[in-house]
RNA sequence: GCCUCUUUAGCUCAGCUGGUUAGAGCGCCGGACUGUUAAUCCGUAGGUCCUAGGUUCAAGUCCUAGAAGGGGCGCCA
């Protein structure tokens, strides 16, 4: 394998009739004579050009669609117009053949949907390829730009005993036998026999043990799984997913929200830097789509032109408040056009956002200080009592892709909430504590990665921007 | 969880107001051709019309229930 050469080098190197070896897999064999070769480097594909008379029909028919192949040959300029350079085969192996009876993927457009069906094949395509590269480079930019900016990488426990986070249903942990728990007196589950000797869940979130890292380090990131047991069937939810969750002292929501905007505008950045072939592929891929599509269906501006949009322009910043008395001057307000009802105290629905956002600003909006009842109990209260220091980032099409806020860093005040909101202070002890030996204001915020990924590459569906997606009845893999 | 749409060949789909042997394109398989670019041309095979009931002389087509999938909503990131 030592002298194997990754085609994308391949692509940019000086053709002078040098041996160069190859491997990778068959995207199409025309006319006997030409490969397209393709090893993930690019999703550009290689010319090999085979000579058929050195090689019996058997052998040709092997080299098919998806078929893996290594090739030593002569790297010369093409003859062809449709790419500079090819191989000239003088070796060909088969490394793995491809039995194309039994083979579900087709060289031609395939749906989504049918895609999805065999997501151990679909990075094999061009779109998901793409997809995927722009998911690390994401990625890698996330922890670059904590890294820079002096944050501290931090892991909270996937196996929380936490039962009052209050995020969501949660999956439970056990070793127990379902068919025959052991049980307590009063005919209840003994979770004091389980391995933990407790109840236990996957974390639906980090942020509360991030609030410890945060307060003693500074400024802290996490990144990692997260898992929500919600019967939540839509284009943009699911049950295991990844979240970016950065908590910082010594910060109020006005830094929070910078944070925010500047943090996602590097991610985009990144990814239009990094990845301009991808996003290029993506865009065309998506105007494709679109053309067959009526016109209010279609996105007003294309992938790359969101992209630059969004990182061009200021986020809007509004309070909760001010997005009531806008959404109650709106036409679908005065036509009743709108579902849901429009009032101060109601929480905002997607109908609503979505007119915030696409109609009233046209790009992405942060809403803050909404009123407490519908918000989480460790969000600071505002001096008016009604509100908490709470933060929502909207972006078109995907809607909520962040929300934050200042937490409530006053001990009776905390306490107060904890006991209005019928949180468990035994169960949460720990974390009002922390408000008790050496408290300090701080605030953060939680970013859906693939909330994030799907915005970048325009994906419509959150199922497609994850290798092995888990939603509800769906865990292949 | 709610609403809505869909389910016919490996894939994408057509199939009229119910009426002979259910079709097309692509793919596969076989052949021809050979500087191609989703190569081209010819041919063969391939179907529990999602499942279970029902209406009818007759059901892919109508009705009922269920399953799976898409989209929208809610919950949220």
């Amino acid at each position: 394998m030592s002298k194997r050469i990754e085609i994308k080098k391949i692509l940019t190197t000086e053709p002078k009739g040098q041996t160069v070896t190859v491997m990778g897999w068959i995207r199409a064999f025309r006319s006997k004579r030409f490969i397209a070769l393709n090893d993930g480097t690019t999703f550009n594909n290689l010319q090999v050009v085979v000579d058929f008379e050195e090689y019996d029909d058997d052998f040709l028919k092997k080299l098919s669609f998806h078929a893996c192949i290594k090739v030593t040959g002569a790297l010369v300029e093409s003859q062809g117009a449709g790419q500079r350079v090819e191989v000239l085969a003088r070796d060909i192996e088969l490394l793995g053949e491809n039995n194309l009876e039994e083979y579900p993927l087709q060289p031609k457009r395939q749906t989504m949907e049918f895609l999805r069906s065999h997501a151990n094949y679909r990075m094999r395509t061009n779109t998901f390829n793409a997809v995927f590269k722009i998911r690390h480079g994401l990625a890698f930019a996330v922890h670059k730009f904590y890294n820079d900016n002096g944050f501290y990488y931090m892991n909270t426990p996937i196996i929380t005993g936490n039962d009052a986070e209050g995020a969501g249903e949660m999956f439970r942990v056990t070793t127990l036998d379902a068919k025959n728990p052991p049980l307590t007196e009063e005919g209840e589950v003994d979770f004091t026999q389980d391995f933990f000797g407790k109840s236990t869940n996957l974390t639906v979130s980090g942020q509360l043990q991030g609030e410890i890292g945060a307060l003693a380090l500074g400024k802290i990131y996490t990144f990692g799984p997260t898992f929500r047991a919600e019967n939540s069937n839509t284009t943009r939810h699911l049950s295991e997913f990844w979240m970016i969750e950065p908590e910082v002292a010594f910060m109020d929501l006005e830094g929070n929200m910078d944070l925010a905007e500047s943090f996602i505008k590097y991610l985009i950045n990144h990814a239009m830097n990094h990845y301009p072939e991808e996003l290029a592929f993506l865009d065309k891929r998506i105007q494709d789509a679109e053309k067959n599509m009526k016109k209010e269906e279609r996105r007003p501006m294309g992938l790359l032109d969101t992209l630059r949009f969004v990182v061009d322009n200021d986020f809007e910043r509004i309070t909760y408040t001010e997005a009531v008395r806008l959404l109650q001057n709106s036409k679908p307000y005065k036509k009743g056009r709108f579902e849901f009802p429009v009032e101060w105290g109601t929480d905002l629905q997607a109908e609503h956002e979505r007119w915030l956002v696409e109609k009233k600003f046209g790009k992405p909006v942060i809403v803050t200080d909404y009123p407490k009842d519908f918000k989480a109990f460790y969000m600071r209260l505002n001096d008016d009592g009604k509100t908490v220091a709470a933060m929502d980032v909207l972006f078109p099409y995907i809607g909520e892709v962040i929300g934050g806020a200042q937490r409530e860093d006053r001990f009776d005040v905390l306490k107060n909430r904890m006991n209005e909101m019928g949180v468990d202070e035994e169960e949460l002890g720990w974390y009002l504590d922390l408000r008790k030996f050496g408290g300090a204001p701080h605030a953060g915020f939680g970013l859906g990665f693939e909330r994030m990924v799907q915005f970048v590459t325009g994906m419509t569906n959150i199922r497609d921007v994850i290798p092995f997606p888990r939603a509800p009845r769906l865990a292949d893999f």
